[in-house]
RNA sequence: GGCCCCGUAGCGCAGUUGGUUAGCGCGCCGCCCUGUCACGGCGGAGGCCGCGGGUUCGAGUCCCGUCGGGGUCGCCA
């Protein structure tokens, strides 16, 4: 090594030796005939006291230095406790400047802000700054966790294959030319799916890995084009089997930040959470739960409440914000969707007022307050209209009013499983954007194709597939899904029903999953699993906005790469070669 | 694809009702400075105001279009 110690670990106890850093100029401090160089490494930062004029002056921010020299104690009045090292500093004999560096286009410095544009086009220099270094190492204690507990349970790390066959899963795939089968394609996984549960039919009964998933979709903050999963399948267990694993593991991974996570971690069925939070994935750091109201209003004479579902959140202390804050709501609602986001104030002397509270009659407007859980200075929040989409404006409503009141504590950590969702919801939703649905039927799956009924279901999913509960579990923190997973079908017989469900035919059937149908004849095991989004994960751990934080290289909209450029034209040659203009061959029909 | 916000010096931002020479902080360059630690002082350089059109005597500012970025809904298990 060219250095002898770490700049960060310099201690009192390494006065009086003679050692020797290396790392980049953060900072200097140049008095004329004297100046002190911030050194920085990996480590941390190390004072570097220069008293040869002529040797500091020509040094500027982001040099690579190496200095030798002895370490002394800093005199009393001297000492810096804002950093580890700030009890000693290092007065050089020997500096060697190992490489400079031009200009740089944003400073190093913790204390600027830069913006993420700048940042992620030279992301090896915002690297250097505290927080991003501090975000990719994290990643990689998360990592060692997890492999930890994972090894002491006897599992077995394997990779899939990233070249594969474009598999059923409802977003868009990338695609791969095939140069040796013109026309043809592979595409990118959008998880390992298939392949973990061929694990299972192999035996290797204890499976993760983590595997980079790629799905073709637009962007958000917690999303992006290549993301990472752990992916974790075992074989001849149940959901207790699975929830029980993955709770260690996410014990470890919260203890790399020090947060200790209770479990077993509280559940709540899928059913519950949108009754009670309009979500699938609820923010359990506060309460403030929907209150139903179809019955309280079954009579009711107001137009508006005349419908298949009516439900209420009430805002705490709402009924003071002013006329413009209230119209502000109903732009909120409507950029949503909604029409409108109807409201009642009570006043603190228990009267009802705000545009709604005229329609509503006398008894409706007496027990409302009580009804509904709100207190005078609040405001009620209602919407009504179609359950489903009625409860997630309601939802959503709840969320704001969280975030307006303060009450998203990014130090709480939530958790929650949401168990019993249903195994097919109506293929109209899904399918109404005319995008990737998956069969051709009236139900699609709300999990994915593979999953297993609940056992009480295993009869009568397919004559009743409305009812039918699926035998899945997602992970949710604070609002967002952290994963999710599923016992899966292991018998071909009721893989084809579930298929027959969805509307795929059997040919259909063999010619997309073929393989996996012919792999349940050879005795495949009972197997079950979850994967987690870790970008995702890893974004609660730092507390950061965007997982774009914690991915050494993101992409920035559109799935470009500020700092490669990517994706980027290719020449004649490549075009020729990749076999990405072949004609496919006219079907038979048409 | 819809909607909202942002593009002004290397970076972060300000720029009034449309008005004459486009500012501020940091950085950069030069000089000075022997105990600083987000050091300090003096001086200096640096602008296609994203791009294209339009309105106007006059546009960073208003209008239309377009490109880029961010957020959000759709979409994404």
């Amino acid at each position: 090594m060219i250095r002898t110690h770490d700049a960060g670990t310099l201690r009192a106890e390494h006065v009086g030796q003679t050692v020797t850093l290396a790392g980049w100029v953060a900072r200097r401090r140049d008095h004329g005939g004297v100046a002190f160089i911030d050194l920085r490494d990996a480590s941390g930062i190390a004072q570097v006291v220069i008293r040869d004029e002529e040797l500091a002056h020509s040094l500027r921010n982001e040099y690579v230095i190496k200095v030798t020299g002895e370490v002394v104690a800093r005199t009393a009045g001297n000492v810096n406790p804002n950093i580890a090292t700030g009890e000693v500093e290092l007065v050089v004999a020997e500096l060697e400047v190992l490489n400079t560096a031009a200009a740089l286009p944003f400073q190093i410095d913790d204390h600027i802000e830069v913006g993420e544009e700048a940042r992620l086009k030279y992301r090896y220099l915002d690297l250097r700054r505290t927080g991003p270094a501090a975000a990719i190492r994290l990643r990689s204690e998360v990592y060692k966790a997890v492999r930890d507990v994972l090894a002491g349970r006897g599992f077995t790390e394997v990779e899939t294959p990233t070249l594969t066959r474009s598999t059923p899963e409802g977003a868009r795939d990338f695609l791969v030319p095939a140069r040796m089968h013109p026309g043809s394609w592979y595409a990118l996984p959008q998880s390992p799916q298939l392949f973990k549960q061929l694990l299972m039919v192999g035996g290797i009964e204890k499976y993760f890995q983590i595997a980079r998933c790629y799905r073709d979709e637009d962007f958000r903050a917690d999303r992006q084009p290549e993301f990472t999963q752990l992916d974790i399948e075992m074989s001849f267990v149940d959901q207790e089997d699975v929830i029980e694993m993955m709770e260690d593991v996410i014990t470890a991974m919260w203890a790399t930040i020090g947060v200790e996570v209770p479990t077993p971690l509280p559940r709540m069925t899928y059913a519950d959470a949108m009754r009670l939070y309009g979500s699938d994935k609820p923010d359990l750091r506060f309460g403030n739960p929907l209150v139903e109201c179809t019955e309280y209003f079954a009579d009711t004479t107001f137009r508006v409440f005349q419908a298949e579902y009516v439900g209420a959140v009430v805002m705490p202390g709402g009924a003071s914000q002013p006329r413009k804050q209230l119209d502000a709501w109903q732009e909120w609602a409507k950029q949503r969707g909604a029409r409108g986001l109807a409201y009642v104030l009570v006043q603190e002397d228990g009267t009802l007022t705000g545009p709604v509270a005229k329609n509503l009659s006398e008894t409706e407007a007496a027990g409302l307050a009580a009804h509904t859980g709100a207190n005078p200075g609040d405001c009620i929040f209602f919407a009504a209209g179609a359950t489903k989409s009625s409860r997630a404006l309601l939802g959503a409503a709840r969320l704001e009013i969280g975030k307006r009141l303060g009450l998203l504590d990014p130090d709480t950590f939530a958790f929650t499983w949401v168990v019993d969702a249903p195994m097919f919801e109506p293929a109209g939703d899904a399918v109404a954007s005319g995008d990737v649905a998956v069969g051709a039927g009236e139900w699609t799956a709300v999990h994915h194709a593979f999953t297993g009924p609940k056992p009480e279901f295993l009869d009568t999913f397919d004559t009743d597939p409305g009812s039918a509960l699926a035998y899945a579990y997602d992970i949710v923190c604070n609002g967002s899904e952290l994963g999710g997973g599923s016992i899966r079908i292991h018998r071909e017989d009721v893989q084809k029903r579930v298929f027959k469900v969805m509307g795929i035919g059997e040919e259909d059937a063999q010619e997309k999953f073929g393989f996996l149908l012919d792999a349940f004849k050879f005795g495949a095991p009972p197997h079950g699993g979850i994967a987690l989004g870790m970008d995702r994960i890893l974004q609660h751990l730092t507390k950061t906005d965007s997982i774009r934080e914690v991915i050494a290289f993101p992409k920035s909209g559109g799935g470009y790469d500020p700092l490669t450029a990517a994706p980027a034209p290719i020449t004649e040659q490549q075009r020729a070669e990749a076999g990405v203009d072949a004609k496919p061959e006219e079907p038979a029909e048409a």
